[in-house]
DNA sequence: ACCTTTCGTTGGAACGCTCCAACAAGTATG
DNA sequence: CATACTTGTTGGAGCGTTCCAACGAAAGGT
């Protein structure tokens, strides 16, 4: 049994002062004389004395710990959007206790359990599965913030996402500037963001005359589902091919070129995300990129905000968009 | 001030008994009455009674918590990692506490500090970059596995990893038996893994009896740093390109097409790691693919296994990666 | 010279939990 | 019938902190 941890105790006799002085002196007080400030720093590195943050939250009743679940890790999306997270976060002296959900929706609710039970002061969710009811007895009981998804109100809950309508939109402008008109839209299949990206579709292939052009070929959000739709969708020979996220669209390209066509020269394909291994040379995907980074610093920053004023009024931001260019789209083919 | 959480002295009041019996209860004793463990359960229930963590691990001095550092989050290896680890950690009731290293070592110090004032029983770091020095320090702390790295020994620290120089080893058998002898090696940079695959690359070569073929390009682990050194390499008209990683290597397959050479007719590349994203259509890459999810499930199994028994003496395993051979590697060009 | 303030310091209560010793009320053992 | 266990329950101590009220000593004000 290796000697367990010092305590304040065994700093406070070692510096020869009381326990409260130690405590004082370690959190910075300027009511601490320098000689004892210094015998107390000293005592604690010797000894190798590091603060109990258990003990320390209980005391204090707060844990400086914000909790953040992450629907899955392996998606990129995810993990960018985290890292702006971690970023802010730090910066503010919390810590983050991560979970990452996993499979099924039950053992997500375990996972936040653990997460509150560890008094974490907020949660953040980075996508989700959860039903409405059970998301605003959570928001009731701790400040939440949702990232990606702004479909369930709640009053202490608040959202950041983009405007996956307004960002569908401007793929199609994009495309339809290039000269297009069949484009296909693969959708990512039965969730909100994937609704709201459909629809956005739609509306702008309505606003630009299009609407007898409209056509969505259900699909997913994975590789293999764009692969899939792409090949569905090349049936009605169409000359763009809007795809749900990134990483769809990358097998959407893979199902284009088996199908001995050029990109973009006979098929422009753009993706939405912004995914940063989008970028890759080899790839080199245009896109409707979210600014991941900036989704996750500010949902730090409106909890951060709540935990110190819980009544503040729900905040639903929108984040825009950007149309990143790169190689995937191109003009319409002359002929046809 | 949403009126704070329900301790387990509400509890007892509400079901009539005691606090000890209520604690007794929760944690599932057999020696409770039915009709007491009951009312118990109901109050609990009807009160959203949660466990407060840190008082309990404060009581009975473990966290059942195991910190868990994470080099990079955007490096999919990384990731899946990690994934593996979450399984099985909490398969065993433990929960993580995750923090991603970010950019400099002096911030990883302080995350890890942070990590251990949470009290948590173990460390697992997915990399690192941390002095050897530091390394054993903590490692004689708190019980210590390392993922991806066993360059630095310690009595009570274990390490799981693949083997570097074998698997690199692998790549080139796999390009000489496709009949290749230009084999350049694109490398990653300075650090231990980078060095084990150049290494292995060398003694292949050397085996093969292609000694005046070695060719290493100083390279990096990054889509640009690929890009780059295979821009590079192409000066020596090899036929084959095996890169340190499959990051690398996807930009490196872009370097060599901007070349107007096709991939694999006129040049195989193969890569290292096997993230899933290398299976993706698009890419296709063939690669020595390390069981990623196994290196977490075993660091963490390994890691249970010494919180239970600390003195147990240092294991630094060895997986094997094996060889998945996709589109990028194909038979050496029959003409020069 | 006295009273008040400031400064540095201290003991003890509290945070919410677990666990131990102890106990009353039965049930079995000799 | 006394003794010994068993069963279900309980109060209290203790885990390592923080924080508050209080204190002696030194300094300042009149």
């Amino acid at each position: 049994m290796p000697t367990s941890r010092p305590t304040i105790n065994d700093v406070a006799t070692r510096a020869g002062v009381s326990k409260s002085l130690v405590s004082l002196a370690l959190s910075g007080s300027t009511r601490v004389s320098d000689v004892s400030r210094q015998r107390i720093v000293d005592a604690a590195a010797e000894l190798g004395y590091r603060r109990n943050a258990a003990a320390r939250s209980l005391a204090v009743r707060r844990s400086h710990t914000i909790g953040v679940l992450i629907l899955d890790l392996h998606n990129p999306v995810f993990a960018e959007i985290l890292d702006g997270v971690q970023i802010e976060v730090r910066e503010h002296g919390f810590s983050t206790m991560l979970i990452s959900g996993g499979t099924d929706p039950e053992l997500e609710q375990a996972e936040i359990d653990t997460l509150l039970q560890f008094q974490v002061e907020g949660l953040i969710l980075i996508a989700h599965r959860l039903p409405a009811s059970v998301l605003k007895a959570i928001a009731a009981e701790v400040p939440t913030v949702v990232v990606t998804r702004d479909d369930i109100a709640a009053p202490t809950m608040d959202s950041v996402s983009n405007d996956d309508v307004a960002g569908a939109r401007m793929a199609v402008d994009h495309l339809v500037e290039l000269g297009h008109s069949r484009i296909v839209h693969l959708s990512g299949g039965d969730n909100p963001v994937s609704h709201a990206r459909a629809e956005g579709y739609r509306v702008a292939m309505t606003q630009h005359g299009l609407t007898e052009h409209i056509r969505v070929v259900p699909g997913g959000l994975t590789d293999a589902k764009g692969y899939a739709a792409a090949r569905d969708a090349l049936a009605a020979a169409p000359t763009a091919l809007f795809v749900a996220n990134d990483v769809a669209a990358i097998g959407a390209i893979a199902a284009v070129e088996n199908a001995n066509l050029r990109i973009p020269e006979d098929i422009s394909v753009i993706g939405y995300d912004g995914i940063s291994i989008g970028g890759m040379r080899r790839l080199n995907l245009t896109t409707i990129a979210q600014p991941l980074a900036d989704l996750g610093r500010l949902a730090a920053q409106h909890m951060l905000h709540r935990i110190n004023d819980r009544t503040a009024p729900a905040i639903r931001q929108h984040v825009s968009a950007t149309l990143v260019v790169r190689g995937t789209t191109g003009p319409v083919p002359v002929t046809t």
